[in-house]
DNA sequence: AACACGGTCAACCGCTAGTGT
DNA sequence: CACACTAGCGGTTGACCGTGT
């Protein structure tokens, strides 16, 4: 036995509104609202819509002070920034940008955006699946390819974190780009967390250069780091960026929210040690030749209430997992 | 001029979480 | 507690339009 259907689709318009229609739409709810209705909306004003197309129509049209459009460098930087952190959480990007829905914000995203950021890494990124992995096995013989089959989703992420890989522009790499710690975190952290004091040998100090709590990092799986990030930000509401953190690297099982542990894999979570301390960071500059800041967000800069009533955490989880997965598998010397 | 192709965006669809009974 | 119903969300579709051939 399926669903009942939300309205009698036969007796359903569909397809564009005319301008007659939107003029009584809104009209209705400018003078009753929408009386937490949608459903008995449209039979109330004698329209021949479903209800949820109504509140479709209202919510990214007719709503007053909706922007179309023209969007700008820094509304660009925010989304891409959201969209690096929490994915396509339309709802919740769009919540940051006054005038914006979330259709228009994902549209918005999916035509252009995406395209403007990763169409100059994309040859670069497909040269280095191509070579990296030679196509022919020891016998000569070609394989078929290995290239990996990521989720378009997890591959747009995968390559917005390659991007911020870029040894020219990443921030792990470039020491220049590390957030500034303020003398007294930077001794906190480095005095308290065991990882500062582990130097992995590609982590020789050349002349000016310092090992930091970001190269660390930078040793570490990106993945987790990016991941632990976003649900240290979001799980614990405390922004990793926002906050001081300090990576665990103690190799035991953690199940604290916002830890994750994957299987084999170094146990990284981020503890915030002095919240009202704000590194700067700015770190994010100039990806793909923007100009703008990338921005990290706060748990309180998000909205809190959609974030929560998404079930953000368990599917970031599990996202992420996925995500992780598909980086291996992708990158993997086994493939 | 006609056609093909690709980009854009409004609208729809199906699913899930929340809420009321 | 179970069920029904609704709002909200993200993914997908298809019409429209501009551009290239």
């Amino acid at each position: 036995m399926g669903r009942a259907p939300c309205c009698d689709k036969a007796n359903v318009k569909k397809g564009p509104w005319s301008p007659e229609e939107d003029e009584k739409l809104k009209a209705y709810i400018d003078k009753y609202g929408t009386g937490n209705n949608w459903i008995a909306l449209p039979q109330k004003i004698g329209l021949k819509r479903c209800g949820k197309s109504c509140r479709l129509r209202w919510l990214n049209y007719l709503r007053p002070n909706i922007k179309h459009g023209g969007f700008s460098e820094e509304e660009d930087n925010i989304i891409c920034s959201l969209y690096i952190s929490i994915g396509s959480r339309w709802s919740i990007i769009a919540a940051q940008l006054p005038g914006r829905t979330d259709n228009d914000i994902k549209n918005y995203w999916n035509t252009r955006l995406k395209k403007k950021l990763l169409g100059r890494r994309k040859n670069s990124n497909i040269n280095r699946l191509s070579t990296s992995h030679d196509p022919k096995d020891a016998n000569g013989i070609e394989e078929k390819s290995c290239s990996p089959i990521l989720s378009d989703s997890a591959l747009e992420r995968l390559q917005l974190h390659m991007q911020l890989q870029n040894p020219n522009l990443c921030f792990y790499n470039n020491i220049s780009m590390w957030p500034k710690l303020l003398p007294l975190q930077e001794k906190m952290v480095s005095s308290t967390n065991p990882l500062m004091q582990i130097s992995p040998p590609s982590t020789q100090l050349g002349q000016g250069q310092k090992v930091g709590i970001y190269e660390q990092i930078s040793n570490l799986n990106l993945d987790n780091f990016l991941e632990s990030s976003v649900l240290g930000n979001l799980n614990n509401g405390r922004n990793l960026l926002d906050s001081n953190i300090v990576p665990r690297l103690d190799g035991m099982e953690q199940s604290n929210e916002g830890i994750q542990t994957f299987p084999g894999e170094i146990d990284v979570g981020f503890q915030p040690v002095q919240e009202d301390s704000i590194a700067e960071f700015d770190c994010f500059k100039e990806i793909d030749g923007s100009k703008g800041n990338l921005i990290w967000w706060s748990n309180d800069q998000l909205d809190s209430k959609s974030v929560s009533s998404n079930s953000w955490d368990s599917t970031s989880l599990l996202q992420s997992k996925v995500i992780y997965d598909d980086y291996v598998q992708g990158y993997s010397l086994e493939c």
